[in-house]
DNA sequence: GTCTATAAACCGATAGAC
DNA sequence: GTCTATCGGTTTATAGAC
């Protein structure tokens, strides 16, 4: 018993060191990220920032996958995180307001990490099929804490259906899936606004990050926040 | 007189001839675009598919990175192309339906060329920096194609300028200003509606094509025509 | 768990013969 | 304009000594 307890004391201090190895491991190629891209990350590269041979990294991460892998999910926990505290944070709050500072956290957040950024929304990696099981969760985070906007909106009776068109049948059904799956019992026609704002969310942070808006306009964030709240009206989200 | 014709007529032969080979190189570059991404674009592989050896390609291309340039603006050339047909297939069309027709010509050619998309909307190339005065003109197409539908349509009198809030200070003289550079003068309100158009028709279009969606819905294109119309009406566009 | 050493590839770009 | 040959680098991944 006595004994038992010191082994997984032992081990656990050898599993700790492990993971602080593993993080700095994964703090060098959060960095080479900057100036390599993804597809070039190298787990050599790695190893000579850290002042080490190769073949040691191999003893914490199994292959150049993998580490891109820990990166993926590193990066989706972090922009999730940070969504999910912009929606904590206004909670009681106008929903339309809700939207759009849930939105502004997500522009910050990839400003602050556009490497990162791209990595999650950029172009995939051509070779690289990230497993599900791994990144789902992670990757879920943003997009439910967005959802969860338009929900607690939702269930608090603050969103103004729009009059409009019916959607049509084969999209609407699939949208009642949707709304099942992730337990928003709104209209299609909400559901098809909400996944608008979503993708003109995303869309203008990726616009901006890859260099489409230059010459266009100066005052990026100011537009980015006008679009945001034109979207969160669209959605039909209270003031 | 019949001497510099019979030369210049030698030199337009080698010329075409030029082309001709260089044409060659970039389809098998775009070939290779599509299993190992622009970064790992290889003028020694695009050689190889060609049979021939490596230094030999030089001959036609100066580097790594011009060859990227060709491909770059060959697809925007494309993606223009497109957006412009389908704009001028719906001359006299009500606003609202033109703006989704051409959304959907850009969604269908992303589709088609999934890689090349991905060249030019997606993450930008490490290390690689577009010689402006060459992508710009072909990139500029497609945004041009789109906004002539607004442009058209304001010329009409074809778009409801929506009630709400006036574009606060800072942000309506940017707009201003790209109003005028642009020929298209709507107030503010407009412009900003179109931009969250435009950003959340390469929003979609991207989060698609990079396995955003997966999971999330089934019916793509019905989604995606759903949005883009709501987009439509967003910008005030008549139907 | 870190080291040396190695295999077996790959790359961009250039020099110089033909 | 294509070839051979070369320079000077890069990579993933493994074997085996310590």
């Amino acid at each position: 018993m006595c004994d038992t307890g010191r082994v997984s004391r032992i081990q656990s201090a050898r599993e700790r060191a492990r993971a602080e190895v593993t993080a700095e491991i994964v703090a060098a190629a959060r960095r080479q990220l900057a100036d390599v891209g993804p597809t070039n990350l190298s787990l050599r590269a790695v190893a000579r920032e850290l002042g080490v041979v190769s073949s040691a990294v191999y003893r914490y991460v199994a292959s150049r996958d993998e580490l891109l892998t820990l990166l993926i999910v590193e990066a989706y926990d972090a922009l999730g995180e940070r969504a999910e505290a912009a929606v904590a944070a206004t909670r009681g709050d106008a929903p339309a307001d809700r939207w759009v500072e849930a939105a502004l956290a997500i522009r910050a957040w990839a400003g602050e990490h556009p490497h990162e950024y791209a990595l999650l929304y950029g172009t995939p990696v051509p070779g690289y099929q990230a497993p599900e099981e791994e990144t789902t969760p992670a990757g879920t985070r943003v997009s439910e804490a967005l959802l969860s906007v338009v929900r607690d909106a939702w269930a608090a009776g603050r969103i103004d259906v729009p009059e409009g068109p019916a959607v049509a049948e084969p999209l609407a059904a699939d949208l009642a899936g949707f709304a099942e799956r992730v337990d928003l019992p709104a209209p299609p026609t909400v559901l098809v606004h909400t996944f608008a704002a979503w993708s003109q969310l995303f869309g203008l942070i990726s616009l901006e990050l890859f260099s489409q808006t230059r010459g266009v306009v100066e005052r990026h964030e100011d537009l980015f926040r006008a679009t945001a709240t034109t979207m969160a009206a669209v959605i039909g989200l209270r003031r």
